[in-house]
DNA sequence: GATCCTTCACATCC
DNA sequence: CGGATGTGAAGGAT
């Protein structure tokens, strides 16, 4: 199952007075007290509730200080702040369609400040002409989400689905933008949409780690952050609370996020020299000394009272060279704080941030990979060099780090699934009488309309929303090479490599981080007569069958609930089955290695492109949700018959539902 | 509570 | 391509 799925993070609900912190820290050394609790399989003591803000569900005791755990640390000091508890798809009373005035009753009790004196603007402008509403998101508009939709207990389930939910109503967001040639900032509607609902969790400011979110975890936007709890500001780089320590309030640090706009150091994996805030001329002002306030003033208090701080860094995001990708690298503490003088000459504040020792890795993932992808000979263990032989556009590694297996059975490596006729005997695809390339809102595209009138790909080539079936542009369409819904059918794009997983044969994990909806790589096999073959399939672990898709998959699809105009609601289809049935046992790819998980991170999508046979459509997988280079790729094979031949399931997930088929 | 202010965003333009 | 610019949201400060 996943890497890192049995380093749950550790009980972080309790709610501890900080005053120990000071008391307490020298009894418990940090290496010790870290690799006690973060080493540990204890599940969390306490799970967010599900269902509403209010914390009834929750023992009372947890939340006093004698029930921390021993490192005062990590025990993740919940502090109590004005917005209050946990809350999790809050609808709560709300269900009730309130009015906009009337939303002010139901309060998450934050942030309507300021929006409210924009908001009445809006919603006049908004009310002369539907153009103007739509452009402009109107938070008060938003009507909560009814209680019934099926939340996870799990922390990581739970994180999860508010990602993919944001991620969804983003591209969804996006591929509206783009069909009206407009630039709307999807990310911060998509975002404005998913806190006014309250589709979030951990709310609430606190130190240490986050209730299922792990080292190495990825983001593509800082809205993300927002949402799980990680990182609660929606620009500034440093986040902090106050708290009380004796009768005196005190800002404390507990998370930054260097992004490179500052000049701060990176090279070392276990150090980052941070830059305070301020003082950069940024933002209409003039260059000047940095104050010891905010942000700053936290970083000084906290080097002081030697609290741990979570840290986010970044990486330049090499398919999107406009964009960043934020990667949580765990739990630092401050050893030395110092000034010095910037290039411009005025004084900054440096803090020099270590990271606690026994955590699992972050940022040294990214460049041990980032070296391998330079120079493929300096990836260890190697015991092929190209499983495809050349068959791939990339290279595809197979190692062993584990034990002395000398590889897979053989197989003959293809990339193109074998049919029992030749394609051109089959059916044909009608290709689009587009010139150049496809457009989004081409109401002639014949493509598009087969697909349900938009492009399912995004400009970046990320699939926008499963469906029931793709239709892909064909060699009869006008069309170049370079239109945007060509996607599958030019092969794999990530550097893979085929691993010895410790207790699960062999499995496909990427170099590359992969963002929620890029494409993975095709089932190929042969294509086999289900009727003739009980028997043989039920012997052959190699088998792809189209019938089951598994729930969490479902998820990738933006909810018809978060869109609050019907027009860009999408069809609600998303699932159907295929008698195609593939053995990749004799040959296949590298998708003949990817196992199962009952929370997988991967799914399967039907794709037509070379013939029009829509009973026998090519099998595409994606990717879920964001997935950290290193992690194992997965997905849900489904639960099985319940016969004797199901096998025991080794996912670990804490949702694993014991076997699968 | 309303308003102001600051902030290591993000996308586009040139 | 990188720097300037425009539209922003959230939360602390006042």
């Amino acid at each position: 199952m996943e890497r890192r799925s049995n380093c749950t993070p550790v009980a972080e609900n309790g709610v501890l007075d900080v005053k120990p912190l000071r008391s307490l820290a020298p009894m418990f050394p940090a290496p010790l007290g870290f690799d006690m609790v973060t080493r540990s399989n204890v599940p969390p003591l306490v799970c967010i509730s599900p269902f509403g803000s209010s914390l009834s569900g929750l023992d009372p005791s947890l939340f006093t200080p004698n029930k921390v755990p021993s490192s005062m640390n990590e025990g993740a000091a919940h502090v109590a702040t004005k917005s209050g508890a946990n809350s999790f798809w809050t609808g709560g009373a709300s269900i009730l369609l309130v009015d906009d005035d009337e939303e002010e009753e139901n309060p998450p009790s934050k942030g309507k400040s300021r929006t409210s004196g924009k908001r009445d603007k809006k919603l006049q402008a908004g009310s002369s002409g539907s153009d103007a509403k739509r452009k402009r998101l109107i938070k008060s508009s938003i009507k909560p989400l009814p209680l019934s939709l099926p939340m996870p207990d799990d922390p990581r389930e739970s994180v999860d689905m508010i990602l993919m939910n944001f991620d969804s109503l983003r591209r969804r967001l996006l591929q509206v933008d783009e069909a009206k040639d407009e630039s709307n900032h999807h990310y911060l509607k998509a975002g404005s949409i998913m806190s006014a609902r309250n589709v979030k969790t951990n709310v609430g400011k606190r130190i240490g780690s986050i209730p299922g979110v792990e080292v190495g975890d990825i983001f593509y936007f800082r809205f993300e952050m927002n949402l799980i709890g990680l990182h609660s500001l929606s620009m500034a780089g440093i986040d902090y609370l106050t708290t009380s320590f004796g009768d005196k309030d005190e800002p404390i640090a507990i998370c930054v996020v260097s992004s490179g706009g500052y000049e701060n150091e990176e090279d070392d994996i276990d150090v980052l020299i941070y830059s305070g805030q301020g003082g950069s001329g940024k933002n209409d002002k003039k260059p000047d000394n940095q104050k010891l306030e905010r942000g700053n003033l936290a970083l000084d208090r906290s080097f002081h009272r030697k609290n741990q701080i979570r840290v986010v860094r970044s990486a330049k995001d090499i398919n999107c060279p406009t964009g960043k990708i934020y990667i949580y690298d765990g739990l630092y503490m401050i050893e030395s704080s110092w000034t010095e003088k910037n290039k411009a000459g005025f004084n900054m504040f440096k803090y020099k941030l270590l990271r606690e020792p026994g955590q699992p890795d972050g940022i040294a993932i990214w460049k041990m990979t980032q070296k391998w992808k330079e120079n493929p000979s300096s990836r260890g263990k190697v015991i092929l060099p190209d499983i495809s032989s050349g068959a791939e556009n990339i290279p595809v590694c197979l190692v062993n780090d584990v034990d002395d297996e000398r590889g897979p059975n053989h197989f003959v490596y293809i990339t193109s699934v074998k049919y029992p006729h030749p394609i051109d005997m089959m059916k044909p695809l009608q290709g689009c009488m587009c010139l150049s390339v496809c457009l989004p809102g081409d109401m002639n595209c014949s493509c598009a309309n087969h697909n349900g009138g938009d492009l399912p790909y995004n400009s970046m080539g990320l699939l926008v929303c499963r469906k029931p079936l793709i239709y892909e542009c064909c060699s009869s369409c006008q069309c170049t090479f370079n239109c945007r819904n060509r996607v599958t059918l030019k092969g794999i794009r990530l550097h893979f490599e085929v691993f010895r997983t410790s207790d699960r044969g062999w499995g496909l994990r990427s170099w590359d981080p992969i963002r929620a909806g890029t494409f993975i790589c095709e089932y190929t096999g042969e294509v086999i007569d289900r009727s003739k073959l009980e028997d043989e399939i039920e012997e052959d672990e190699y088998i792809f069958q189209a019938t089951y898709l598994g729930e969490k998959a479902m998820g990738f699809n933006c909810r018809p609930e978060l869109l609050e105009e019907a027009e860009l609601s999408t069809e609600t289809e998303v699932f159907r089955s295929f008698p195609i049935t593939l053995s990749a046992k004799n040959s296949g790819n590298i998708a003949r290695f990817i196992n199962h998980s009952c929370s997988p991170n991967v799914f399967w999508q039907p794709v037509l492109y070379d013939h029009g046979d829509e009973e026998y459509p090519h099998i595409m997988f994606f990717a879920m949700k964001h997935i950290p280079p290193m992690t194992e790729l997965t997905y849900d094979y489904g639960p099985g018959t319940g016969s004797i031949h199901n096998k025991k399931c080794l996912c670990a997930a804490p949702i694993c539902r014991g076997y699968f088929g």
